[in-house]
DNA sequence: TCGATATTTCAATAATTATTGAATAATGGA
DNA sequence: TCCATTATTCAATAATTATTGAAATATCGA
């Protein structure tokens, strides 16, 4: 991953709403959640929901596929993957950041979720 | 470390320069560099370097201090080990998205730097 | 087809961010 | 003290980002 691509994700996330979202999504798995619901979890209008969006589709980290009438958003795994890859590799000096009990630890639940 | 710190930390990388310049210092290590080498590695003005070192600093990311007419900044590998944890913990679905290898391989080089 | 639902696009505006040269501050050496 | 060096702050401007209501688009069920 090149790093026009990891400051357009981290950007992507570099947003209160955004980042609730991302993470609302990450929560919820593969399955995703359905525009409106987002809109709603996070109490803005479905305008502004649309737009941040369209901020982590162009950042490639969520997935966008219609289910009827709904707009179903999920995270991209392998695209959050890659952004963690690239901070791991080059912004925490060789040393892990993330503290090695990640590596071996199973899912953990959110807590503090806007 | 809480969300909003964390929207400040990833805003404050988000940005094509200031990415360059973390890196620069992580890679420089504790010693860190002076302010007017990280402008002239860039090739950005020294205004512009203050503007975005100050960003860094106001999310907690690098240190400050003086050497004679230098001024020093510093990667803080701590604040980012910190805004790893939250990725970690919060978004990546409990799947470490770091790469397993991240947590047994010891440093690795810089390449691809701006 | 018509009406209700779900979402996006558009337009207007407000707020934030980035850029640079010029002016200002701090330090050290002659 | 005076000058050169290093860096920051300021001012002006340009560019980007965020917000919302209104209008447009897509889908479904009756």
């Amino acid at each position: 991953m090149e790093s026009a691509s990891v400051v357009r994700a981290l950007g992507a996330l570099a947003q209160e709403h955004r980042l609730a979202a991302f993470r609302r999504l990450v929560e919820a798995g593969p399955d995703g959640l359905p525009a409106g619901r987002l809109a709603e979890v996070l109490g803005i209008a479905p305008s502004s929901m649309s737009f941040h969006l369209a901020q982590l589709m162009h950042a490639g980290l969520v997935t966008q596929r219609r289910n009827s009438r709904s707009m179903i958003y999920a995270a991209d795994f392998d695209a959050m993957a890659g952004v963690m890859s690239y901070l791991t590799d080059n912004c925490c000096g060789g040393a892990p950041c993330a503290p090695s009990v990640a590596c071996a630890v199973p899912a953990q639940d959110m807590k503090d979720v806007a």
